[in-house]
DNA sequence: ATGGCAATTAGAATATAATTCTAGAATAAG
DNA sequence: CTTATTCTAGAATTATATTCTAATTGCCAT
């Protein structure tokens, strides 16, 4: 009753702009993008683009929150994966860098827009990034070699995901020509080993 | 005699510029800097600084690289500092985080603008970074623990600065109140278990 | 010293892009 | 069918980046 059923004269308007901004972002880096190439992209008029999203920097808080969703999935399932924490830990290292590899466009975007909208992108992020931090500390607690690390799940996230975000990030911006999977199972060991000390 | 001597007659215009669009980037976040404020707090006219640095992002660049030298030298001394490969791999990345900790504006500075710069940036940073890479190449021949990983420069910098640079990152932007440095022990360890293998 | 010359400065003029505004069309509910 | 609401359109406005032309400065050869 009281809830409202929007009208929707010209369904996935959104979902138009957010991938014609992203397809933007792509094509000329983040900064080049203008509304009026998000506009003709997407056919989307100014209009409706500033109503869906407010303004241009509405439009990217929001591919951001989706993208950080995409990603959280993926983090959530890896944990999910293995039957120790060492099993865990490399499929997170692994799948994130895999994911990175699959969809190089999200992980761009993502990597380029984290340190100008992180601290803007409002609620909708915090909840999403309240929820894979308790899911990561309870995570920690199921195994006995990880236990004294649910006190400080930054430090965590630091180790299992900074060098590949590090190491990512000249291969998306065409620096790097060689392939980051190449990495893939150094990093994974260099996760485990800083993380998991053996006796 | 070829090389002409430039007269300057408001000695330090780049500097002043330079200063003020580093402190406008810390009052309201690298977006929002404009033109105009930059010429308002550095006192230099827009012909000016369009003289000095051709457009708005050659602003930008410039303090970039400015910034990259700036941590370039405190990278080379801490390699330099310790007698055996664990004591450097410690001073790399605690002095790197101290670093953040003293110079936070350059630092936030930097993470911020390295996505979007690290690219356009030309020569002088591919010149700044080629120095520091060959430079760790030679220190990691240097110890029997990590020669084996002079091959792969790359990743022992992900290893080394990708934790440091994830974590410090909501702490420059506000969004995390406990100081990074009360991790400051936790990511050495883990640079040095990642990458010296004990037997 | 001084006149020529290139580097630099200044700020008005212009171009480009973001945002706002007003009117109108589509939709669902009564 | 009518009414309130959401949504769409695109022209008008505002903000910002960039360009342009004319001075100004300091060096250097005369």
């Amino acid at each position: 009753m009281s809830e409202a059923s929007p009208a929707r004269p010209r369904a996935g308007a959104r979902e138009r702009v957010l991938a014609a901004a992203l397809a933007c972002a792509t094509e000329s880096g983040m900064d080049a993008v203008t509304i009026d190439a998000i506009r003709a992209r997407s056919g989307v008029s100014v209009g409706s683009l500033y109503h869906h999203f407010g303004d241009k920097q509405g439009v990217f808080a929001a591919l951001f929150v989706a993208g950080v969703e995409h990603f959280g999935e993926i983090a959530m399932a890896a944990m999910a994966k293995g039957d120790s924490a060492e099993a865990g830990l490399r499929a997170l290292v692994e799948d994130y860098l895999d994911w990175v590899v699959t969809h190089p466009d999200w992980a761009r975007f993502l990597l380029a827009a984290r340190p100008r909208l992180e601290s803007a992108a409002g609620p909708l992020l915090r909840d999403a990034n309240g929820r894979y931090f308790t899911a990561l500390r309870d995570w920690l607690k199921r195994w006995p070699e990880t236990r004294h690390l649910a006190g400080r799940p930054a430090l965590v996230l630091a180790l299992v995901f900074g060098p590949v975000d590090y190491l990512v990030r000249p291969w998306l911006d065409g620096l790097m020509p060689a392939s980051p999977l190449e990495h893939r199972d150094a990093l994974a060991d260099g996760a485990v080993r800083a993380l998991l000390v053996r006796q």
